[in-house]
DNA sequence: AATGAATGAGCTTTCATTCAT
DNA sequence: TATGAATGAAAGCTCATTCAT
C-alpha cells in the first residue's frame, strides 16, 4: 500500500477514535467502535497503534501539536499583546466550535488520561500555556500589561476559563454561538470586573 | 449495630474512594483498592453503595452539598461583593490545599463521569456556579463591579480559572501554598491585567 | 424457648422454604427470600439447618416420608388392589392439587437436585416407588392384574404419569380441576387405549 | 474463516455444553467447564452465544426440534395408530440410550429451567405432545384405539411414563438395554393392566 | 496489509455463611 | 436464641490484544 493511503487511513482511525473517545468517554468506547466508525476491522487498529492507550495518547499530541503551531502562527500576524492576546481567545473558541469531539475529548479526557497514562503530551499542553505566558510576558514589556502580574498564573487562569466556558457551551446544548462570548472573555481579563474611570 | 457506627463505615468508605479514585483514577481503581482502603471486605461496600458507579455519584453530590454549604455560609461574613468574591476564591483554595484527594477527584473525574453517569450532582455543581454569579450580580447592583458584565460567563470563567490553578497545582508536585496565588487570582479578575491610573 | 416454640419455627421456615423455592427455583432463591417469608432473621436459619442444600433436602424427605405414611395409610382402607391403585392416582392428585408449592418443587427441583446433591431422600423415592409396585403385586397375584406384567415398570409409568399430569397443571395456570383427571389415568391404566368386548 | 468451520465449532459448544450441563447440573456447570470440554476458551463461548441462559435454550430447543422431525418422520411410514404408538415409544427409548446426555438434561435441566428462563422451547415441547396426542386421535377416529379416551391426558401420560422410565435408567447405572421396555410400556398402554380374555 | 476468530486476564457483583452483639 | 453486618469465594462476562489466514 502506498505511503500516501497508509497515512490516509491511520487519519481515519484518529478522526473516528475521536468522535468515539468523546461520544463515549475514553473507557467506555471499544476499539471495535472505533474501527467500526473508521470502517476497518477492528484489528486493523493494531497495526497504526500500539495500544488503545497510545491511540488516545497518539490523538492528544497530534491534536495539540496541530493546534499549537495554527494558533501560534495566527497570533503572529496580530502587532501588539492586548490584540494577540484577544485573537488567541477568540481563536480557540473558534476551534472548539469548529472541533466540538476533539475539543470535548481534550477537556473530558486529558485530565483524566493525562494524569494515569505515561503521557508526553503534558509537554504540548505547557506549550499551549507557554504561548499564552509568552503573550502576557511581551504585554508586560510593552507596558501595555500590568507588570505586577504573575503570568505563569494568569495564563493558566485564562486557559482554564476558556475551557471552562467550552465545558459548558459542550455539556450544554452546544446552541449559542460562542463568538460573542469571546469579546466578554477578553474583557473580563484586560479591564477586570471593577469599573474604572477612563474606559 | 448502632446507627453512628454504620455512618461512621459508610464515611470510611467514601474516604477511602476519593482517595483511591483520586489516586488512580475511577477505571483504575477497583472496588478491592477502595474497600483495602477502608479496611473492610469488598463485600462489604455494597452494603452501603449499590455499584461502583454509584459511590462515585454519592461521593462527588455529598461532598458537592457540604463544600456548597460551607462556602456561602462564610460568604455570609463578608459585607460588600468584593470582599465576597476574594473571600470565595480564598476559600476555594484552601479546600482544594485541606482535601486534595477529593479536588483532584472533582477536577479530574467530574467532567469524565458528569458527561456518561447519569448524575444528579450537575444540579450541585450548577449551584455553586449560581453563587458566584450572585456575588457578581450583587456587585453589580451595588455598582461595585461593572454593569456591562455578563455574570455567568465570568462565574464560568473564575470557577474555571480556580479548578485550573487547582488542577496545576495537583499535578505537579503541590509543594508552593496556594494562598498567595488567591489574591494574585482576585486581582486579575477584579482590576483586569491593564495597567490603570487609579490603583 | 419451649421445645414447641422450636419446632414451630422450624415449621415455618420450611414452609417458607417450599413456597419461596417453589416461586422462584431453588438456584434462583436467596436464603434472604426465605427468612424474610417466614418471619425470620436470615442468619435464624443457619440455627435450624446447616445450609441452603440441607435446606431443600429436609424439605423434601419430611414431606416425602409424611406423604407416603399418609397414602399408604389410606390404601390400606381399600379391599383389593384395583381400589388402591386408584385410590392411589386420586390421592396422590388431591395432594398435588392441595399443596401446589410442594409438589412444584417435587417436580420441578427433586430431579434437578436429586441427582447433584448426596441426598438420601432417593430412598423416600424409592419407597413411594414400592409402595406402587406392591398394590401391582398384590393385584397380579389376586389375578386381577395381568400377570406377564413387570411391576417395576408399570409402577415407574404410572408414578411419572402422574407427575407428568401434574406438571402441565402447575405449569399451565392450575385452573381445571385435577379430580376428574384421576379416573381417565385411572382408566388408561387398568384397560389401556384398546377397545375390549366385555367392559 | 469459513462458515463450515464456525457452525461446527458452534455444534462442539452445544455438544460440551449438553455433556456438562447434564453431568453437575446448569447451575453447577461453570461456563470455564463447558469451554474446556469443548477444548476453546472460554471467551470464545460468548462468541456463539450471548449468554449461560442463552446457550441452554439453545440446547434445548435445537435438541428438541431435531428430535421432533426425526420421530414424526420415522413415524409417517407406520401404517396404522398402534403401530406408530410402538414405534414411536421405541424411538424415543433409542434416542435416549443414544444420547443419554441430553436426555438427562431434558429430564432434569427442562423442568428446572422451562419454568423460569423465559424460554420458547416450551414450544417445542408442546410440538411433542401434540405429535403422540394427534397418534392417539387418528386411532380413535380408525376405531383401534377406545374413542372415550382423553388424548391430550393420555398423550401426557404416555410422554411422561416414558420420561420417568428414562430418567430411572439415567439415575440408575444405564445397564440393562431400553428396548425390551418399550414393549413392556406399549402393552402397559395399549392392554391395560387388567386381563382380557381375548388376546 | 487487512481481517476477525480466538484468547484469557481481570473485573464487578452476588450471596451463602459466619459471628459479634 | 436471634440478629444482621461483615466476609470473601466464586462466577459470569467483557474486551484489549494476538495471530492464523
Amino acid at each position: 500500500m502506498p505511503r500516501k493511503k497508509q497515512e490516509e487511513k491511520r487519519k481515519r482511525i484518529l478522526d473516528a477514535a475521536a468522535k468515539v473517545f468523546a461520544g463515549k468517554g475514553f473507557y467506555n468506547a471499544k476499539i471495535k467502535d472505533v474501527a467500526d466508525e473508521a470502517g476497518v476491522a477492528h484489528g486493523t487498529v493494531y497495526l497504526y497503534f500500539e495500544s488503545k492507550d497510545e491511540l488516545l495518547i497518539s490523538l492528544f499530541r497530534e491534536s495539540l501539536i496541530e493546534v499549537v503551531r495554527y494558533v501560534k502562527a495566527e497570533i503572529q500576524k496580530e502587532k501588539n499583546a492586548e490584540d494577540k492576546l484577544r485573537r488567541m481567545i477568540s481563536l480557540q473558541l473558534e476551534l472548539i466550535e469548529t472541533n466540538p469531539d476533539l475539543t470535548a475529548l481534550m477537556l473530558v479526557e486529558l485530565p483524566q488520561t493525562g494524569k494515569f497514562l505515561s503521557s508526553d503530551c503534558t509537554d504540548e499542553l505547557a506549550a499551549y500555556m507557554d504561548m499564552i505566558a509568552d503573550i502576557l510576558k511581551e504585554g508586560m514589556a510593552a507596558e501595555v500589561f500590568d507588570d505586577s502580574i504573575d503570568a505563569d498564573v494568569v495564563a493558566t487562569v485564562i486557559y482554564s476559563g476558556i475551557q471552562g466556558i467550552a465545558t459548558r457551551w459542550v455539556l450544554e446544548k452546544m446552541t449559542y454561538p460562542l463568538k460573542e462570548v469571546a469579546d466578554k472573555i477578553s474583557k473580563t481579563f484586560l479591564k477586570g470586573i471593577k469599573p474604572r474611570q477612563e474606559q
